[in-house]
Formats: C-alpha cells, sequence, structure tokens
RNA sequence: GGGCGAUUAGCUCAGUUGGUUAGAGCGUCACGUUUACACCGUGAAUGUCGGGGGUUCGAGUCCCUCAUCGCCCACCA
C-alpha cells in the first residue's frame, strides 16, 4: 500500500485540479494506441469552430463523452477519444475580417486573396483553438496528440477526394438555381443555414395600373422594393373577377416597363387580393411561375443587397430596407398605395449573420443526396445506428425522406477551394490537382464549412491515405455525443458520408444533448449577457462540481434550466466525500483490505453497506449503459450521501471506538467501500477522485484511477438472506425515536432512556444484537428491550411511534403532554385504519384477487398484517395513557 | 399547416415495462457544534401529479380531448 497523506480540513479544488491534468498527461493516459491488444472504443469530438471558447454547452457535451471515455478506459477498452476544431469558414472568416480593420485597418480586398489566407492562418495560430486548452481545464481525456483541424493538410486531401468523387459519380454538379443569400457574409447559404424568425412587418397593398388605362390591379405585398424585379402579375386561372384580364399588360409602376397578366395556379382567390405580383428573380415561389410562364428574371440586387442598375435611378446603390421606405413613398406620391396592414409574418435570418437573407437566383454547386441517403436512412431504420433519446430518429427521417440538393458553394476565401478549374473554352476540368497547361484558372468559390465536417470521423483518422491501423481499430467509433440542433447539419451527412466513403455507419449510438438555457428558460447568448463563463464557474466551483452538476441536472432529452448556484450540488456533494475520507483517516492508517473483499466476519451493518454499494453500482452501470447519465449522478450521490455518509459511517462509530479488532474490520470494510466509491465516481468527478484515491493511499503513485477496474458488482459478496431489511428497521427505530426525541424539542446531545416493544424473537434478537449501534445512533443513556409495552402505570408517560419491527418508546414522566401525545397517537391510528381499509377493500374485490400477479397480491396481503399489528400497538398505547 | 416535447411541493426537477401511503435538492420552520463535513447534522411542514373524459381490479404512468408554454419542419404573396 501506498502511504497516505493527511487531508486539509476544506476541499480546494484548484490546486488538485491544476495538478493532475500535467500528470495525466505525463503519463501519456490518454493515448489511443491502434496497436493494443485490449478492444478499442472511440469517440470523435463535435469540433468546436476555431474561433471557439468554451460555453457551458461545450461543457456539458464534453463532460458526458469524457465520462463515457473515462468508464471505457476503466473497463478495460483501448480508448481513444479524438479531439480537433473545425475551420468554421463564415464565422472565421468574419472575425478574422474584424480583427485586421481593427488592428490594421485594412479590408479583405485590399490584401487579396493569398495574402488574406495567409493572415487567417496567422491568427488561428496566435488566437485560435483557445477552446482546446479550456477542455483540459475541464478534464477532458481526449487524446491530445490526434488533435486535427479540418483544413489540416490531410483533411482538406478527404475533402478533394471525396469532391471530385462525387462529381464523377455525376451528384456534384454547378447551376443557376434559386439559393438563399448573405448580403452579411456576401455568401449563398444552404437551406439549413437559414432561421427562420417571426418578426414584425407590414403588408403593402399596390395599385398597378392597367396598360390600356381600363382600371388597376391590386396586389399586396410585405417586400415593395422587389417591384424592381416583377416581370408580372398573376391571378387564378378560374378566378371569375379576373380570367378576363389573362394576357392584357400592366404599367409597373415608379418604372417604364409594362409587364403581363399570367394565369397560373399559384394564385390564391382566397388570399389577399387574388392578384400576385411574380418577382421570379427574387422568390422561390415566383421562380416556379417564371418558368411555366416562361417569364423573364431579373436579378435586381447587389451581393450586398442594396439595388442594382435594374432599378431606377435613384435607386440604385440604395440599401434594401431604405430602398423599401422610399418605394412606399413614391407609391404613395403616384396614389397608388391603397393601404399597409401590420403583420407579423416569419423572415428568413442567416444564421450566422444574423440579417434577412435574399433568395436569388444564383451560379452555385450543388450536391444531389438523394442516393446518399438511402443507406444512411435504412442504417438507422434498422438499428444499426442508434438515437438516444429515440424519437429524434423521427426528425432525422423527415428530413432524410425529403432531402433537398445541398448547395455547397460558398463565396469566402477561407475554406477548401473547388477543386474545379475552367478555360476559356468554357471547359471544366475537375480532380484533386490542376490540370496540365496554363489556361485554366480555378473556381474561386470555397466548399461549405460542414462538407470537411461531414467526414470527421474517418478524415481525423487519417482518411483516405493514412491512418489504416486507426480505422481498424477505432472507426466504426462507439458513441457520438453532440446536441439536437446539429441533427441536419453534421449527424445525417456524417451518416451519409460514412455509408457512402467508408461503406461503414460512422458511430453505432448516438446520444443528444439538452440544450442549456438561462433560469427564465432563455436561449444562452453573448448579446442578453447570460451566458456564464464556465473558466469563471471552475474557478468558484471547482471543474468536478460543474460536471457533476451539469450531470446531475442534465436530463435525457429536454432543456435544462442552468444557475451557477446549481454548481452548489456539485461542490458540496465534493466536500462531502473529501470530509468522509478525512474521517476514515483520522482513524488509522488506511489498510491493505481496500482491494479485496473482506474475510473477517462483517457486522450487519457492514454487510448491510456493501449489498448497497453491490446494488448501486449495477445501477451506475445499467443507466449509463442506456445513456441516462442524470440517473448514474443520482444514483451516485445517494449512495455516497445517504447510504454511506449518513448511515454507514455514523453507525461505523461503534466499533471504531471499540478499538482493536472491531475497529479494524470497520476500517477494512471503510476503506473497500470508499475505494470502490471513488473509481466508480471517477468519470464523473475524475480531479477530486484522482487525489483522494493517492491521499488514501489506494493508488500508488504512477498509477491512475482511469486504470483501476470500473465496479459493476461486488464479486463474492457475502450475502445474507434480508439483510437490507433487517437493517432497514433497525434505521425505522433509529428514526422513530430521533422523531420523539425533536417532537418534544429535546436537544439531539441529552442522553436518553428508551424503551423498545419488539414484536417476535427474531426481532427481539437482532435488536438486541444491534443495541450499542441503536444507543450510539439514538445518543441514549440505555434501550430497554421487552416483548409488552412501556407500562405507563409503572413508570410514567411516554411518548410513542410505532414501526415495522415493533413500538419505539421515550418515557417523559415530566415533560409530557398527556393531551398532545394522544391526539399524536390518534393521529397516527386514524392513518394506519385507512390504510387498512383500502388493503381490505381490494383485497374483497374478487377481480382484484384474480387478475393481479401474485406478488401483488401477497404483498398486499401482508402489508395488510403489518398495518394491523401497528394499529394494535398504536391502539395499546392509546388505551395506556387513557 | 404538419411534427415533437413540456405541464408533479414555493422554486428546479426525478418518477424505466400501470401495482400498495408520489420522491429528491434548494428554499421555509424548529432544534443542534457528541470523533469527518455549517459546502454540516437531526426533525418537521407543503402536492385534487394542467382541465375533462375513457380503458383497467388498479392510472402521475396507457388512450381520447381541451388548455397553456416551448422547439423543429413547411413555398405561402
Amino acid at each position: 500500500m501506498a502511504k497516505q497523506q493527511p487531508l486539509p480540513r476544506a476541499y480546494e479544488a484548484a490546486d488538485v485540479e491544476k495538478k493532475w491534468f500535467p500528470e495525466w498527461e505525463k503519463s501519456n493516459c490518454f493515448h489511443g494506441d491502434p496497436k493494443s491488444a485490449k478492444p478499442g472504443y472511440s469517440i470523435v469530438i463535435p469540433p468546436p469552430n476555431v474561433t471557439g471558447i468554451l460555453t457551458l454547452g461545450h461543457v456539458l457535451n464534453n463532460t458526458l463523452q469524457d465520462i463515457l471515455c473515462r468508464r471505457a478506459r476503466m473497463k478495460g477498452f483501448e480508448v481513444c477519444w479524438f479531439p480537433g476544431t473545425d475551420h468554421a469558414g463564415i464565422a472565421t472568416e468574419a472575425r478574422v475580417v474584424k480583427f485586421l480593420k481593427e488592428t490594421e485597418n485594412v479590408t479583405r480586398d485590399e490584401l487579396g486573396r493569398e495574402e488574406f489566407i495567409n493572415r487567417v492562418w496567422k491568427w488561428k495560430h496566435e488566437f485560435g483553438g483557445k477552446i482546446i486548452r479550456q477542455l483540459r481545464t475541464l478534464g477532458c481525456s481526449c487524446d491530445w496528440e490526434r488533435e486535427r483541424f479540418t483544413m489540416d493538410e490531410g483533411l482538406s486531401k478527404a475533402v478533394l477526394k471525396v469532391f471530385v468523387q462525387l462529381y464523377n459519380k455525376g451528384y456534384i454538379y454547378r447551376g443557376q438555381r434559386m439559393i438563399n443569400w448573405c448580403p452579411a457574409a456576401k455568401s449563398a447559404l444552404s437551406d439549413e443555414e437559414v432561421i427562420y424568425k417571426d418578426v414584425a412587418g407590414k403588408f403593402y397593398y399596390f395599385r398597378y395600373p392597367l396598360a390600356d388605362g381600363s382600371g388597376h390591379l391590386t396586389v399586396a405585398t410585405t417586400r415593395p422594393e422587389t417591384m424592381f424585379g416583377d416581370t408580372a402579375v398573376a391571378v387564378h386561372p378560374e378566378d371569375p373577377r379576373f380570367k378576363h384580364l389573362i394576357g392584357k399588360m400592366v404599367k409597373l409602376p415608379l418604372t417604364d416597363r409594362e409587364i403581363p397578366i399570367v394565369g397560373d395556379q399559384h394564385a390564391d382567390p382566397t388570399k389577399g387580393t387574388g392578384c400576385v405580383k411574380i418577382t421570379p428573380g427574387h422568390d422561390p415561389n415566383d421562380f416556379e411561375v417564371g418558368k411555366r410562364c416562361n417569364l423573364e428574371v431579373i436579378n435586381m440586387m447587389n451581393p450586398d443587397a442594396t439595388l442594382n442598375s435594374n432599378c431606377p435611378a435613384e435607386f440604385v446603390g440604395m440599401d434594401r430596407f431604405a430602398a423599401r421606405d422610399l418605394c412606399v413613398k413614391r407609391m404613395e406620391e403616384a396614389g397608388l398605395l391603397e393601404k399597409i396592414e401590420e403583420i407579423t409574418h416569419a423572415v428568413g435570418f442567416s444564421e450566422r449573420g444574423d440579417v434577412p437573407i435574399e433568395t436569388l437566383v444564383s451560379s452555385q454547386w450543388f450536391c444531389k443526396m438523394g442516393e446518399l441517403a438511402k443507406p444512411a436512412i435504412e442504417a438507422v431504420r434498422n438499428g444499426d445506428i442508434k438515437f438516444y433519446p429515440e424519437r429524434w430518429s423521427k426528425t432525422y427521417f423527415h428530413w432524410m425522406e425529403n432531402i433537398q440538393d445541398w448547395c455547397i458553394s460558398r463565396q469566402l476565401w477561407w475554406g477548401h477551394r473547388i477543386p474545379a478549374w475552367y478555360n476559356e473554352k468554357g471547359e471544366v476540368y475537375v480532380g484533386e490537382t490542376a490540370p496540365e497547361g496554363d489556361n485554366w484558372t480555378q473556381e474561386n468559390d470555397v466548399l461549405d464549412t460542414w462538407f470537411s465536417s461531414w467526414l470527421w470521423p474517418f478524415s481525423i483518422m487519417g482518411w483516405p491515405d493514412g491512418g489504416k491501423e486507426e480505422m481498424e481499430k477505432f472507426y466504426t467509433t462507439n458513441d457520438l455525443v453532440t446536441g439536437p440542433d446539429i441533427i441536419f447539419f453534421w449527424v445525417a451527412r456524417m451518416i451519409m458520408a460514412g455509408c457512402e466513403f467508408t461503406g461503414k455507419i460512422p458511430f453505432h449510438n448516438v446520444y443528444f444533448t439538452s440544450i442549456i438555457r438561462d433560469e427564465l428558460g432563455r436561449k444562452l447568448s453573448k448579446s442578453l449577457g447570460n451566458s456564464p463563463d464556465p473558466l469563471d464557474v471552475i474557478a468558484e466551483y471547482g471543474a468536478d462540481a460543474l460536471r457533476f452538476s451539469i450531470a446531475y441536472i442534465a436530463p435525457i432529452g429536454m432543456d435544462i434550466k442552468y444557475s451557477n448556484e446549481k454548481c452548489e450540488i456539485g461542490r458540496n456533494f465534493a466536500n462531502k466525500l473529501w470530509n468522509a475520507c478525512r474521517f476514515r483517516q483520522m482513524q488509522s492508517d488506511v489498510s491493505d483490505y481496500a482491494r479485496t473483499l473482506i474475510s473477517a466476519e462483517l457486522s450487519s451493518d457492514e454487510k448491510w453497506m456493501l449489498a448497497k454499494l453491490d446494488a448501486a453500482e449495477k445501477l451506475v452501470e445499467s443507466e449509463l449503459e442506456a445513456f441516462r447519465f442524470h440517473a448514474a449522478a443520482h444514483a451516485l450521490y445517494d449512495l455516497v450521501w445517504s447510504d454511506f455518509c449518513d448511515w454507514f459511517v455514523e453507525a461505523e462509530k461503534v466499533p471504531l471506538r471499540a478499538g482493536g479488532a472491531e475497529k479494524e474490520r470497520a476500517c477494512a470494510v471503510l476503506d473497500f467501500v470508499l475505494f470502490r466509491i471513488l473509481k466508480l465516481l471517477h468519470p464523473f468527478m475524475p480531479f477530486i477522485t484522482e487525489e483522494l484515491a493517492h491521499r488514501m493511499g489506494f493508488v500508488e503513485d504512477g498509477q491512475f484511477l482511469d486504470f483501476e477496474e470500473f465496479p459493476m458488482g461486488i464479486a463474492g459478496l457475502p450475502s445474507e438472506d434480508g439483510i437490507i431489511a433487517k437493517v432497514d428497521a433497525k434505521f425505522e427505530a433509529v428514526k422513530a425515536g430521533r422523531f420523539l426525541r425533536s417532537s418534544y424539542n429535546i436537544a439531539d446531545g441529552k442522553k436518553l432512556k428508551f424503551h423498545i416493544k419488539l414484536n417476535d424473537s427474531a426481532a427481539m434478537e437482532f435488536f438486541t444484537a444491534e443495541k450499542s449501534s441503536l444507543m450510539s445512533l439514538l445518543n441514549a443513556e440505555d434501550i430497554e428491550f421487552s416483548f409488552d409495552a412501556f407500562d405507563v402505570k409503572a413508570n410514567g408517560a411516554a411518548a410513542s411511534q410505532t414501526v415495522a419491527a415493533g413500538v419505539v418508546s421515550l418515557p417523559l414522566a415530566d415533560l409530557i403532554d398527556l393531551d398532545a401525545e394522544v391526539k399524536r397517537l390518534e393521529k397516527q391510528l386514524a392513518e394506519l385504519k385507512k390504510w387498512i381499509a383500502g388493503n381490505e377493500a381490494r383485497l374483497a374485490n374478487e377481480k382484484f384477487v384474480a387478475s393481479a400477479p401474485e406478488k401483488v397480491v401477497a404483498d398486499t396481503r401482508s402489508k395488510l398484517e403489518e398495518l394491523k399489528a401497528k394499529a394494535a400497538h398504536t391502539e395499546e398505547q392509546l388505551a395506556a395513557l387513557k
């Protein structure tokens, strides 16, 4: 055994946590060796943005992954947790553009493409990946040697290979289509990057005069400024009000253009005015109408959402919102504004830029997804991949079964440049390397960030060129832990990529975490200022406290309402554990029994404790197996605080006081239990458990808890039938005695005499044997056992409480309030009678007896007997007092 | 419009396939410094499990319905 080191009085997390991470890294604890003989276990981290800093969302996510990894390590797996970061095209480019403006007052375009990209790399080396360092503070046991970045050479190679492969297969194509455009990033976006928000808006009713002067049509729109892109007005072909007008022309106000009235089923006679202005260049529906009716497509906007030269002169260069106001003003002046209605409507915003997006027709690269989705749907449907909670598979199927082509090109510089080249003849060449000859120019666009992220589970291992051993050992990965908000962006696409490029699913289980909100249920965000910095929280409470608290409060598949005070759960728990160990150290040096089951005779309390521990170990294992982290945390909390500290440690003070062999045995059991608790708790609270395991001398220097066996039930548990019930009955009597004491406001410190009436000789034997234990737990001066009720006539009044084993009485001749005591007993009796009546009625019901399971009926019968006995005791006490 | 989720003690939430008296933490109240721990101990109080209906011997748990809140998806001028 290692020598134990004394513990300070209170647990100070900071020093301990600072100490262990370097130790673990120095000893290479977290390295996943593909050559190992152990079975492999792997997780890939959801790569945080390289620009990112640690948030509570990351804390939750990575704590859970760390719990899984450390547990797997303890269970004997060769564990590899692959860490890394994502280049996050739009976010990073925007971040660096801002940085360069602030520091050097230069713009992206002034620098030029090559120099700008250099600056981004420079920024990345200097400021990026902060989050990776912060994850260590949290204790994450990633294989840090394997940190990767989505723009690393190897991962970029994977992107090119995949692009070319899909292009050659005919899945990737370039085309003119209606896409989502972010005016802030000045780039195309995928459908998933558009977030719809309900905002207050206005519905403008405009009059478009008929060209022949015979009147006007009224159209309603929320986007007046797009009228400069109008190329028709549509009415329903069967609408009696307007069908005769089809084929006529209207004069487009504020312009000198005339546009036709067309008949199309898109115009719904029941909505608005029944007439719709058609802007094929800026609305997906209108685009379709345009195709059907052969209309011209006019783009009336610049990339930054100012109006372009297709608009009247005074509008050119004007921002879209300013243009809207001016447009309305001009219409009003022209007497063509009929009315304005206030409405709330859904407007698409850019996820990153947080500005309203524009839909417009543009030439972009797309990836057909239909065929890719098929095996990915099947993998989830047939259970090869399981979602936790399962219901997310519904969301997955819905999206996958209606999957649209993916717009993968972005008009950015930071990212994987599309490996396509054009020549003067208008030919296109797509390949992993540039074509021969110098008349080729490369495509300017880069790929969507997710086009590299979807390859993460295998590109991070070295695919396609390297990483053969890693792929062999660690791919398919075991579990993925991520938020449900990126189920489309990332999870679904990874499954498709895994199936397509490796022929294997990328992971077996997906655990979707909760979303963390503030106390008021609002999303955490920088702008609201309700997003606590986890590093501040760690500084105040400790990383273990934060980890444990967040696991403890994280329900499966629901939002978490978080506040810093919640971390008190974990902090107090850590302190409790610390002091339990400190108490043990105060008794004697730690024994050798910590690693082996004790062969000596055990007390009932000790057998009880081992049985409880055994059950808790099995429970924690089964909960973790089902990804029920919070249930596992609760089981641990109850085991340590309630079973171990409140009952067992208090009970063991008797043998500890007795000294000699008694004390030795008690210490041995305490050590055995404590060591197993530390191991069980280690995945949740790695720092304090490691510290205590070493300080207690359970683990030698240079050894670590990660490589101790994870407790999953005690082999060779010394069993005794009904031991838990027997000891529980003793504890029930203790509670009853304490209740009586408290009812009369007698200080805990005052020694009292108790009388306990026992039901039968078995109880008598057990309670008599446990007398010193009972006296200690009750702080009694003496306890008298008897088969008879306490003799009130001879000894004066007493307060009594009926329990399963009999009746606990506290003689209080002088103090007792007879009336109050009678009232209390009558109340107890009335309650008992109520339950008796209920149980009797149940048993009198033939259908119950006939159809309920035997065990339920038997339990009801024995419960009834117990209740009747209790009632009889209570009546006896009552009679004696009267 | 479609889908999903939530509604249990003052607050935050557990409650696995229906089974006897629905639990915990925080907060509240009372007592307390006896060999760990005041980041503590002992005890107490508090619930028509959102409303209504149904299935069942038995419903917080299953079904229907309504209400409120939240999220996701959907092309709606």
